[in-house]
DNA sequence: GTTCTTGCAAAATATTTGCAAGACG
DNA sequence: CGTCTTGCAAATATTTTGCAAGAAC
Protein backbone atom coordinates (compact mmCIF):
# COMPACT_ATOMS: atom_id res chain seq x y z
CA UNK A 1 0.00 0.00 0.00
CA UNK A 2 1.48 3.37 -0.76
CA UNK A 3 2.08 6.03 2.08
CA UNK A 4 -1.01 8.25 1.00
CA UNK A 5 -3.54 5.31 0.81
CA UNK A 6 -2.45 4.59 4.28
CA UNK A 7 -3.12 7.59 5.92
CA UNK A 8 -6.43 7.82 3.95
CA UNK A 9 -7.47 4.52 4.90
CA UNK A 10 -6.69 5.37 8.62
CA UNK A 11 -8.61 9.23 8.32
CA UNK A 12 -5.28 11.13 8.48
CA UNK A 13 -4.92 13.62 6.52
CA UNK A 14 -2.15 13.24 4.04
CA UNK A 15 0.06 16.10 4.86
CA UNK A 16 3.47 16.73 3.44
CA UNK A 17 4.80 15.90 6.90
CA UNK A 18 2.98 13.20 7.45
CA UNK A 19 3.62 11.46 3.96
CA UNK A 20 7.15 11.77 5.39
CA UNK A 21 7.06 10.01 8.26
CA UNK A 22 5.01 7.46 7.27
CA UNK A 23 7.07 6.90 4.23
CA UNK A 24 10.17 6.71 7.13
CA UNK A 25 7.83 3.98 8.58
CA UNK A 26 7.42 2.04 5.63
CA UNK A 27 10.96 1.90 4.39
CA UNK A 28 12.51 0.95 7.70
CA UNK A 29 12.11 -2.14 8.78
CA UNK A 30 12.91 -1.51 12.34
CA UNK A 31 11.84 0.69 15.20
CA UNK A 32 12.30 4.22 14.74
CA UNK A 33 12.41 7.19 17.70
CA UNK A 34 11.77 10.64 17.16
CA UNK A 35 15.13 11.21 17.72
CA UNK A 36 16.05 9.51 14.46
CA UNK A 37 13.22 11.15 12.57
CA UNK A 38 14.77 14.11 13.72
CA UNK A 39 18.51 13.50 12.37
CA UNK A 40 17.32 11.50 8.67
CA UNK A 41 15.04 14.03 7.97
CA UNK A 42 16.07 17.60 9.15
CA UNK A 43 13.81 19.79 7.56
CA UNK A 44 10.93 18.23 10.16
CA UNK A 45 10.40 20.05 13.02
CA UNK A 46 10.77 17.95 16.45
CA UNK A 47 6.97 18.46 17.89
CA UNK A 48 5.55 17.52 14.60
CA UNK A 49 7.11 14.54 14.76
CA UNK A 50 5.99 13.82 18.36
CA UNK A 51 2.72 15.18 17.30
CA UNK A 52 2.55 12.68 14.10
CA UNK A 53 3.53 10.25 15.61
CA UNK A 54 0.87 10.72 18.59
CA UNK A 55 -2.01 11.10 15.73
CA UNK A 56 -0.59 7.98 14.16
CA UNK A 57 -0.75 5.86 17.19
CA UNK A 58 -4.17 7.60 18.17
CA UNK A 59 -5.73 6.10 14.50
CA UNK A 60 -3.44 2.86 14.97
CA UNK A 61 -1.38 2.82 12.21
CA UNK A 62 1.58 2.26 14.59
CA UNK A 63 2.91 0.78 17.69
CA UNK A 64 4.65 1.93 19.92
CA UNK A 65 7.52 0.44 21.58
CA UNK A 66 9.13 0.84 25.06
CA UNK A 67 12.37 -1.35 24.66
CA UNK A 68 13.96 0.31 27.45
CA UNK A 69 16.50 2.34 25.72
CA UNK A 70 15.22 5.39 27.25
CA UNK A 71 13.36 7.01 24.48
CA UNK A 72 10.15 5.41 22.42
CA UNK A 73 10.37 3.69 19.38
CA UNK A 74 7.44 3.26 16.83
CA UNK A 75 6.78 1.07 13.66
CA UNK A 76 4.52 0.43 11.28
CA UNK A 77 1.24 -1.94 12.38
CA UNK A 78 1.08 -4.44 10.21
CA UNK A 79 -2.54 -5.78 11.46
CA UNK A 80 -4.79 -7.28 9.06
CA UNK A 81 -7.97 -4.88 10.62
CA UNK A 82 -7.61 -1.09 11.73
CA UNK A 83 -8.92 -1.58 15.35
CA UNK A 84 -7.50 -4.95 15.86
CA UNK A 85 -3.71 -5.00 16.76
CA UNK A 86 -3.29 -8.84 15.74
CA UNK A 87 0.83 -8.36 14.56
CA UNK A 88 2.10 -8.03 18.07
CA UNK A 89 5.44 -9.57 18.46
CA UNK A 90 8.28 -9.38 21.06
CA UNK A 91 11.32 -7.14 20.09
CA UNK A 92 14.92 -7.61 21.23
CA UNK A 93 17.04 -4.86 22.26
CA UNK A 94 20.54 -4.74 22.13
CA UNK A 95 22.17 -3.25 24.94
CA UNK A 96 25.27 -3.12 22.73
CA UNK A 97 24.47 -1.85 19.42
CA UNK A 98 21.47 -0.15 20.58
CA UNK A 99 19.34 -1.33 18.06
CA UNK A 100 15.93 -2.95 18.50
CA UNK A 101 15.03 -5.97 16.29
CA UNK A 102 11.47 -7.27 15.64
CA UNK A 103 10.86 -10.67 16.25
CA UNK A 104 8.54 -10.49 13.34
CA UNK A 105 8.35 -14.68 13.19
CA UNK A 106 7.44 -14.77 16.96
CA UNK A 107 4.19 -14.50 17.99
CA UNK A 108 3.59 -12.65 21.21
CA UNK A 109 2.89 -15.24 23.83
CA UNK A 110 -1.05 -14.06 25.20
CA UNK A 111 -0.96 -13.75 29.22
CA UNK A 112 -3.91 -15.47 30.82
CA UNK A 113 -5.75 -12.62 32.22
CA UNK A 114 -9.58 -13.37 34.14
CA UNK A 115 -10.31 -10.24 36.16
CA UNK A 116 -12.48 -7.94 33.99
CA UNK A 117 -9.27 -5.71 33.24
CA UNK A 118 -9.06 -4.67 29.50
CA UNK A 119 -6.05 -4.64 27.89
CA UNK A 120 -5.02 -2.18 25.15
CA UNK A 121 -1.45 -3.36 24.03
CA UNK A 122 1.26 -5.47 24.83
CA UNK A 123 4.41 -4.79 25.03
CA UNK A 124 7.19 -8.04 25.39
CA UNK A 125 10.96 -6.96 25.25
CA UNK A 126 13.95 -8.74 25.17
CA UNK A 127 17.28 -7.28 26.78
CA UNK A 128 20.74 -8.77 26.05
CA UNK A 129 23.63 -8.95 23.41
CA UNK A 130 22.54 -9.50 19.61
CA UNK A 131 23.72 -12.51 17.67
CA UNK A 132 25.76 -10.32 15.92
CA UNK A 133 27.23 -8.66 18.57
CA UNK A 134 28.32 -12.02 20.33
CA UNK A 135 29.62 -13.13 17.22
CA UNK A 136 31.68 -9.76 16.26
CA UNK A 137 33.23 -9.89 20.01
CA UNK A 138 33.84 -13.43 20.75
CA UNK A 139 37.34 -12.38 21.59
CA UNK A 140 36.05 -11.21 24.56
CA UNK A 141 34.60 -13.59 27.23
CA UNK A 142 30.74 -13.17 27.39
CA UNK A 143 31.07 -12.26 31.55
CA UNK A 144 33.69 -9.02 30.27
CA UNK A 145 30.85 -7.26 28.40
CA UNK A 146 28.01 -7.94 31.06
CA UNK A 147 29.46 -6.30 33.39
CA UNK A 148 30.22 -3.23 30.93
CA UNK B 1 14.96 -12.18 55.26
CA UNK B 2 15.71 -8.83 56.91
CA UNK B 3 17.22 -5.40 54.59
CA UNK B 4 20.74 -5.98 56.53
CA UNK B 5 21.24 -9.16 55.38
CA UNK B 6 19.74 -8.70 52.03
CA UNK B 7 22.04 -6.02 51.11
CA UNK B 8 25.01 -8.29 53.07
CA UNK B 9 24.22 -10.74 50.78
CA UNK B 10 24.86 -9.71 48.02
CA UNK B 11 27.51 -7.53 48.58
CA UNK B 12 26.28 -4.19 49.50
CA UNK B 13 27.35 -2.57 52.18
CA UNK B 14 24.20 -1.60 54.26
CA UNK B 15 24.40 2.25 54.85
CA UNK B 16 21.14 4.35 56.43
CA UNK B 17 19.87 5.36 53.20
CA UNK B 18 20.27 1.70 51.35
CA UNK B 19 18.69 0.50 54.26
CA UNK B 20 15.47 2.74 53.50
CA UNK B 21 15.55 1.98 49.87
CA UNK B 22 15.42 -1.48 50.02
CA UNK B 23 13.42 -1.64 53.33
CA UNK B 24 10.56 0.55 51.08
CA UNK B 25 10.95 -2.34 48.26
CA UNK B 26 10.52 -4.77 51.05
CA UNK B 27 7.37 -3.33 52.15
CA UNK B 28 5.71 -2.05 48.89
CA UNK B 29 3.91 -4.68 47.36
CA UNK B 30 4.29 -2.99 43.78
CA UNK B 31 7.18 -1.68 41.74
CA UNK B 32 7.94 2.13 42.87
CA UNK B 33 9.88 4.66 40.55
CA UNK B 34 12.50 7.39 41.81
CA UNK B 35 9.97 9.99 42.43
CA UNK B 36 7.84 7.83 44.45
CA UNK B 37 10.85 7.01 46.31
CA UNK B 38 11.41 11.12 46.48
CA UNK B 39 8.17 12.10 47.62
CA UNK B 40 7.63 9.21 50.62
CA UNK B 41 11.28 9.74 52.18
CA UNK B 42 12.08 13.47 51.83
CA UNK B 43 15.62 13.23 53.08
CA UNK B 44 16.58 10.98 50.55
CA UNK B 45 18.14 12.73 47.93
CA UNK B 46 17.38 11.94 44.30
CA UNK B 47 20.64 11.24 42.83
CA UNK B 48 21.27 9.05 45.90
CA UNK B 49 18.18 7.12 45.11
CA UNK B 50 19.44 7.07 41.65
CA UNK B 51 22.58 5.47 42.22
CA UNK B 52 21.39 3.56 44.80
CA UNK B 53 18.80 1.28 42.38
CA UNK B 54 21.65 1.41 40.27
CA UNK B 55 23.29 -0.14 42.47
CA UNK B 56 20.89 -2.78 43.36
CA UNK B 57 20.14 -3.64 39.67
CA UNK B 58 23.83 -4.70 39.30
CA UNK B 59 23.87 -6.91 42.07
CA UNK B 60 20.30 -8.39 41.25
CA UNK B 61 18.68 -7.20 44.42
CA UNK B 62 15.77 -5.72 41.93
CA UNK B 63 14.30 -5.99 38.54
CA UNK B 64 13.64 -2.42 36.48
CA UNK B 65 10.51 -2.55 35.08
CA UNK B 66 9.62 -0.56 31.63
CA UNK B 67 5.80 -0.30 32.14
CA UNK B 68 5.54 2.89 29.31
CA UNK B 69 4.49 5.43 32.13
CA UNK B 70 7.30 7.42 31.09
CA UNK B 71 9.76 6.68 34.34
CA UNK B 72 11.18 3.13 35.17
CA UNK B 73 10.11 0.85 38.20
CA UNK B 74 11.89 -0.82 40.47
CA UNK B 75 10.63 -3.92 42.49
CA UNK B 76 12.38 -6.79 44.84
CA UNK B 77 14.01 -9.39 42.81
CA UNK B 78 12.74 -12.63 44.15
CA UNK B 79 14.29 -14.89 42.34
CA UNK B 80 16.30 -18.00 44.05
CA UNK B 81 19.89 -17.39 42.94
CA UNK B 82 20.96 -14.48 42.84
CA UNK B 83 22.27 -14.43 39.33
CA UNK B 84 19.59 -15.99 38.17
CA UNK B 85 16.46 -13.53 37.27
CA UNK B 86 13.44 -16.57 37.79
CA UNK B 87 11.00 -14.84 39.52
CA UNK B 88 9.89 -13.09 35.97
CA UNK B 89 6.11 -11.71 35.54
CA UNK B 90 4.28 -10.13 33.64
CA UNK B 91 3.07 -6.62 34.83
CA UNK B 92 0.02 -4.97 34.05
CA UNK B 93 0.03 -1.06 34.00
CA UNK B 94 -3.45 0.72 34.48
CA UNK B 95 -3.64 4.04 31.78
CA UNK B 96 -6.30 5.41 34.46
CA UNK B 97 -4.83 4.79 37.99
CA UNK B 98 -1.24 4.69 36.55
CA UNK B 99 -0.99 1.94 39.11
CA UNK B 100 1.89 -0.91 37.93
CA UNK B 101 0.67 -4.29 38.44
CA UNK B 102 2.75 -7.55 39.60
CA UNK B 103 0.91 -10.52 37.69
CA UNK B 104 3.15 -12.40 40.16
CA UNK B 105 0.85 -15.61 40.07
CA UNK B 106 1.70 -15.80 36.02
CA UNK B 107 5.18 -17.40 34.82
CA UNK B 108 5.96 -15.29 32.18
CA UNK B 109 5.85 -17.15 28.48
CA UNK B 110 9.51 -17.91 27.35
CA UNK B 111 10.47 -16.76 23.77
CA UNK B 112 12.54 -19.44 21.55
CA UNK B 113 15.51 -17.72 20.54
CA UNK B 114 18.04 -19.21 18.18
CA UNK B 115 20.79 -17.14 16.68
CA UNK B 116 22.98 -16.50 19.18
CA UNK B 117 21.80 -14.00 21.15
CA UNK B 118 22.60 -13.40 24.90
CA UNK B 119 19.21 -12.37 26.91
CA UNK B 120 19.87 -10.64 30.14
CA UNK B 121 16.33 -9.49 31.00
CA UNK B 122 12.71 -9.69 30.11
CA UNK B 123 9.84 -7.19 29.98
CA UNK B 124 6.78 -7.96 29.55
CA UNK B 125 4.13 -5.58 30.63
CA UNK B 126 0.25 -5.21 29.49
CA UNK B 127 -1.46 -1.82 29.61
CA UNK B 128 -4.71 -1.08 29.80
CA UNK B 129 -7.62 -0.70 32.52
CA UNK B 130 -7.71 -2.38 35.51
CA UNK B 131 -10.33 -4.21 36.60
CA UNK B 132 -11.05 -2.11 39.70
CA UNK B 133 -11.17 1.20 37.21
CA UNK B 134 -13.35 -1.16 34.83
CA UNK B 135 -15.75 -1.55 37.73
CA UNK B 136 -15.55 2.19 38.99
CA UNK B 137 -16.89 3.21 35.54
CA UNK B 138 -18.74 1.64 34.09
CA UNK B 139 -18.39 3.76 30.70
CA UNK B 140 -15.97 1.10 29.32
CA UNK B 141 -17.81 -2.09 27.77
CA UNK B 142 -16.55 -5.18 28.64
CA UNK B 143 -17.16 -6.45 25.46
CA UNK B 144 -14.45 -4.21 23.57
CA UNK B 145 -11.32 -5.93 24.50
CA UNK B 146 -9.73 -9.10 24.02
CA UNK B 147 -10.26 -11.13 26.43
CA UNK B 148 -7.03 -13.09 27.56
C1' DG C 1 -13.76 32.30 7.72
C1' DT C 2 -13.03 28.41 10.30
C1' DT C 3 -10.49 24.53 11.38
C1' DC C 4 -6.32 21.94 10.99
C1' DT C 5 -1.33 21.87 10.88
C1' DT C 6 3.18 23.50 11.67
C1' DG C 7 7.49 25.75 13.58
C1' DC C 8 9.53 27.84 17.23
C1' DA C 9 10.39 28.40 21.85
C1' DA C 10 10.07 26.84 26.16
C1' DA C 11 8.06 24.05 30.00
C1' DA C 12 7.82 19.74 32.11
C1' DT C 13 9.57 15.39 33.29
C1' DA C 14 13.37 11.95 33.94
C1' DT C 15 17.85 10.49 33.93
C1' DT C 16 22.64 11.10 34.73
C1' DT C 17 27.05 13.24 36.07
C1' DG C 18 30.76 16.36 38.50
C1' DC C 19 32.48 17.59 42.45
C1' DA C 20 33.53 18.47 47.07
C1' DA C 21 32.36 17.28 51.75
C1' DG C 22 31.57 13.71 54.82
C1' DA C 23 31.41 8.81 56.50
C1' DC C 24 33.53 4.54 56.86
C1' DG C 25 36.91 1.00 57.38
C1' DC D 1 45.09 7.48 55.47
C1' DG D 2 42.33 5.98 51.24
C1' DT D 3 38.02 4.51 49.47
C1' DC D 4 33.19 4.63 49.41
C1' DT D 5 29.02 7.31 49.85
C1' DT D 6 26.26 11.32 49.81
C1' DG D 7 24.06 15.91 48.74
C1' DC D 8 23.83 19.56 45.86
C1' DA D 9 23.84 21.62 41.58
C1' DA D 10 23.69 21.23 37.04
C1' DA D 11 23.94 18.80 32.43
C1' DT D 12 21.62 15.83 29.46
C1' DA D 13 17.81 13.59 27.37
C1' DT D 14 13.13 13.13 26.12
C1' DT D 15 8.50 14.31 26.07
C1' DT D 16 5.02 17.69 25.94
C1' DT D 17 2.64 22.18 25.53
C1' DG D 18 1.53 27.31 24.20
C1' DC D 19 1.05 30.18 20.78
C1' DA D 20 0.93 32.55 16.60
C1' DA D 21 1.55 32.09 11.65
C1' DG D 22 0.39 29.57 7.76
C1' DA D 23 -2.16 25.99 5.01
C1' DA D 24 -6.23 23.49 3.84
C1' DC D 25 -10.97 23.06 3.23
Amino acid sequence: MKAEEMLKSHKVRPTANRLIVISALMEHEHPMSIKEFEENYVNLDKSTIFRTLRLFAKHHLIHEIEDGSGALKYELCHANHSEEHNDLHPHFFCELCKRTICLSNVTIPVVKFTDGSIVHSVNYVLKGICGDCCRRQSVFSVNEFVEG
